[in-house]
DNA sequence: TTCGATGCAAAGAATTTGCACGCCA
DNA sequence: TGGCGTGCAAATTCTTTGCATCGAA
């Protein structure tokens, strides 16, 4: 019995910064740099990616895909996942022991991280310069590099923490 | 292809103060107190998780197991595991897209966090307080409170960051 | 024309569930 | 003695692979 998980990046404080809105096209650029041909599933798997920012299931992929009226297969979906995987250009988020979630990964080093709110398991996008200036930091003193670092928060989301503000 | 993670949670600066030696028998009243019968594979099991303090999938809690003579059923793992999950005894943490692991959770709240050596595989430990704090001024500037969280890092593992210092 | 991309179906891995028996309280 | 705990086996869920065909360069 696995809560279903709503993507719910909007109306938090700390805001997501625009991000190029051609993130496809640079995954593109990558791919065929890389020797790959050009498919249709791929591109529309790109697109989805593109526009829906944070953390998809290969389901909700190809629910998406499906729902605009052009399906693919479920293997296709993991395919180009593993091989947008192997290129850098997507990342596999866990928030929980579900489905494995995946969101694009952008050239430009942005990134954020993630609240899953323990009521109603939605997923809270946030980006917080300071926690990545003490990550950082923690690399120095731990005295090994880090490459990447991933944080996971659970708590409360907005609309469960009582809108006394409201 | 998944690399074998190996333990290592030693040789690295920030260290993990001891816990408690009898995490198990914490569990085994936490779980008395929830009106749950004692049972020799349950009790095998927080043997295994209160001596390996770290990340164990269900299959290696099989494994010790098997190797300590007194094999169980792999069902029996995970309906152990789902329990003390259940009770927050033990919590998940997801170190790739494998196997779960598991852990145990002290009830001081004393925790640590992982990083997986992107060389050889295996997972380090440590302990910050400045990044718990950090944390805690996270949740204030997000203005959600934060129940848990969880840090995963990617980098070099002592041993695979040319021992230079060797 | 050649080789990668895709779909379909089957296989595989991890985890969960059903059911019967055994043991603890 | 009643009900939880356990083992075995089957079922589920998520993901990967095999193979034939389609499409891009």
């Amino acid at each position: 019995m696995r809560p279903v998980l709503i993507l719910a990046n909007a109306g938090y404080p700390v805001t997501i910064t625009t991000e190029p809105p051609n993130w496809s096209e640079h995954a593109e650029a990558v791919l065929a740099r890389a020797g790959h041909q050009r498919g249709g599933a791929r591109e529309r798997i790109l697109a989805v990616l593109d526009r829906e920012r944070c953390a998809l299931t290969a389901v909700e992929i190809e629910e998406a895909l499906r729902g605009e009226g052009t399906p693919i297969a479920r293997a296709s979906v993991y395919r180009v996942l593993e091989l947008l995987l192997a290129h850098g250009l997507v990342e596999r988020v866990a928030v929980g022991p579900g489905q494995a979630r995946f969101e694009s990964v952008h050239p430009d080093g942005r990134h954020h991280h993630h609240l899953v709110c323990v009521h109603c398991g939605s997923l809270v996008a946030f980006d917080d310069p300071e926690l990545e200036a003490e990550i950082d930091r923690l690399s120095g003193r731990l005295g090994l590099p880090i490459e990447h670092h991933d944080v996971l928060l659970r708590g409360s989301c907005r609309g469960c923490c009582e809108p006394a503000a409201g």
